[in-house]
RNA sequence: GCCCCAGUAGCUCAGUGGAUCAGAGCAUCGGACUUCUAAUCCGUGUGUCGUGGGUUCGAGUCCCACCUGGGGUACCA
């Protein structure tokens, strides 16, 4: 159980118990916020309730968390704390016991892999999308960072207690394929000494050439016609996807075809359930949803004039199936904030077949812009000025790049500094984070030669400020999951990560493992500690898709 | 015009309506290796939290207006 619900769960019940004695009038109470103090001196943990009832109670805030504290179950908090103090204004302070500090090292050692893990008594089946890239071009920075962002939030989601599924959508229909396959195609007939134009607003990348040469080796022997190059352009295409992806430690648990929506009849089914429930219309020689009627600005067009379905349409049918045939509880898609006007129209259709909007969830990634010394360059992939993914990985690894992603809340804009990356710096803190993985496991190597085991260590001897500090941040994980899955927000697990290899190097600074001049006892116990940090870091290095180096 | 995001230290960015909440890293400068890894540690100063109002016992955090930058506003995706 978190200690933030633990300490929820004691006031409340204190407040019961006050209103059963009658010390305390009847009144409503919706959530009550536990903080964490900036300053350690006022508490592990802090309730500031008393300074929010002053007006329902009318009372003094300071009596009020008299009060409430005096009828907390004494029995029940000693267990996790020392003391409970009020403080003014009107806070009531939690002190975590040093006893209760040093058992969760065996909690820990205990769980292994699973500390931290949240357990739901009823998890919900989760989806969630991402990149889902069309299959026209090699993955970009900006790509790169909605992978990261969803392949880290996925396994936190999983940690926090539900299941999900990790999907990648790909858009194998419609005219962007279109443009794609003409363009390899136009490459091809010159390989081939045909004449074929380069369509308009064709891609015009390098990669388009490499594609149409490989095209034109294999099949030395005869010349191919356009309906038969497609299917081998777009494989070749989406195997580079997800050959990027993998260098990326990005994996999917499924890949679905946008074009399996047509020939399961699935589009067809989506589009006269609109007909049929008179959510659309035709005007123009195109079929309209009538969007306004579920509060969006204007109507949209479902089948073009040309019959060819939008983008949109195919959308709709697409995570119609999610939730109607697949039947999940609940989706995040994963987007660039460039799309974030498809947001409301989509939840509105959404909505006129049927499926409760709130279930969707969209989590915008603002965009990546680059940045070369003054210069800012646009990324275009029609244009071919694109810095890919895959050359950003090579260049600063997959780690930093994934750390480097992770960092920064999904909200920030981000300029991407090429030279920096380039630079292959050790500025990056993903080198100081693994850095204390490597010297925890260094201990562990000298530890073995000297004959030394941790199973003799005694955790009460855990006392100074450097492995009560380590402690206490190992006990601060299963929060920081929470939070990072309830927000879509793993930033927050990259910062935790630097601060818990912060107290590390500092403990290793200060508190020798091994040492001829102090007991075996301390060597084992200290031991021990190292054996727990090894579990919570990698924890964290593994929900963040980090590999955990042993030395370095 | 309308919608979304951002504006916090020289730079990159954290910050859950709370109390020393003005924070971290980097950069600068100075110190610490006979050591379980110096990719580390210790010390060094920096701010009208974009601006102006408002709500509140309390605002970097919520509300309104404005300024600056980015994105969206298609029978593109």
């Amino acid at each position: 159980m978190l200690i933030r619900d633990y300490i929820k769960e004691l006031i409340l019940e204190s407040i019961n118990s006050c209103h059963k004695n009658g010390i305390l009038p009847i009144f409503e109470i919706d959530q009550i916020e536990v903080e964490r103090p900036q300053n350690t001196d006022n508490g592990d943990f802090a309730v500031s309730l008393p300074l929010k009832l002053t007006k329902v109670l009318k009372s003094n805030p300071l009596e009020i968390a008299n009060t409430l504290t005096t009828y907390i179950d004494n029995e029940k908090a000693n267990i996790v704390f020392d003391k409970i103090l009020v403080a003014p204004p009107g806070f009531i302070n939690f002190y975590l016991s040093q006893n209760w500090v040093q058992k969760q090292l065996e909690e820990i050692l205990k769980s292994g892999k699973d500390y931290g893990n949240i357990t739901k008594i009823n998890p919900k089946n989760i989806q969630i999308e991402f990149v889902s890239v069309n299959p026209t071009g090699p993955l970009h920075v900006g790509h790169a960072r909605g992978a990261v962002l969803g392949s880290s939030l996925a396994s936190i989601i999983q940690a926090s207690g539900d299941i999900v599924s990790k999907e990648y959508y790909i858009n194998d229909a419609g005219n962007q394929i279109d443009l794609f396959v003409q363009s390899v195609y136009s490459k091809y007939s010159t390989l081939i000494g045909h004449e074929y134009p380069m369509p308009e607003n064709g891609y015009m990348g390098d990669y388009i050439e490499d594609i149409a040469q490989e095209i034109h080796d294999e099949n030395n022997s005869r010349k191919l016609n356009e309906k038969e190059i497609k299917p081998i352009a777009l494989d070749k295409m989406l195997s580079n996807i997800r050959l990027d992806l993998l260098n990326l430690n990005v994996e999917f648990d499924n890949w679905f075809s946008e074009k399996s929506l047509f020939t399961s009849g699935e589009f067809d089914d989506t589009m006269n359930q609109f007909k049929k429930d008179q959510h659309s219309f035709s005007e123009n020689n195109a079929i309209w949803f009538k969007a306004t009627d579920f509060g969006e600005e204007k109507d949209h067009v479902l089948i073009r004039t040309n019959l060819e379905p939008t983008y949109y349409a195919t959308d709709i049918a697409y995570h119609r199936n999610k939730f109607l045939i697949r039947k999940y509880d609940k989706v995040i898609d994963i987007w660039g904030a460039d799309h974030h006007g498809h947001i409301s129209r989509l939840k509105s259709a959404l909505e006129a077949i049927g499926v409760d909007r709130s279930k969707l969830n969209i989590l915008l990634y603002q965009l990546v812009s680059l940045k070369q010394g003054d210069d800012k360059v646009r990324a275009s992939k029609r244009a071919g000025t694109i810095i890919t993914t895959n050359e950003l990985v090579e260049e600063v690894g997959s780690d930093a790049c994934r750390y480097f992603f992770i960092s920064r809340s999904p909200d920030s804009h981000m300029d991407f500094d090429i030279d920096l990356a380039q630079k292959k710096s050790s500025d990056n803190p993903v080198f100081y984070i693994q850095y204390a993985h490597a010297r925890a496991f260094s201990i562990l190597k000298s530890a073995a030669d000297e004959g030394i085991k941790s199973n003799k260590g005694n955790i009460a001897l855990l006392g100074n400020e450097h492995e009560i500090n380590l402690l206490k941040k190992f006990t601060e994980l299963s929060e920081i999951i929470q939070i990072s899955a309830d927000r879509y927000e793993p930033h927050h697990l990259a910062k935790y990560s630097l601060e818990l290899a912060t107290l590390f190097h500092l403990f290793y600074q200060n508190c020798r493992v091994i040492d001829e001049k102090q007991s075996n006892e301390i060597s084992s116990t200290r031991l021990k500690l190292v054996g727990g940090f090894i579990t919570v870091i990698g924890k964290c290095l593994d929900l963040m898709g980090m590999s955990k180096p042993e030395s370095m």
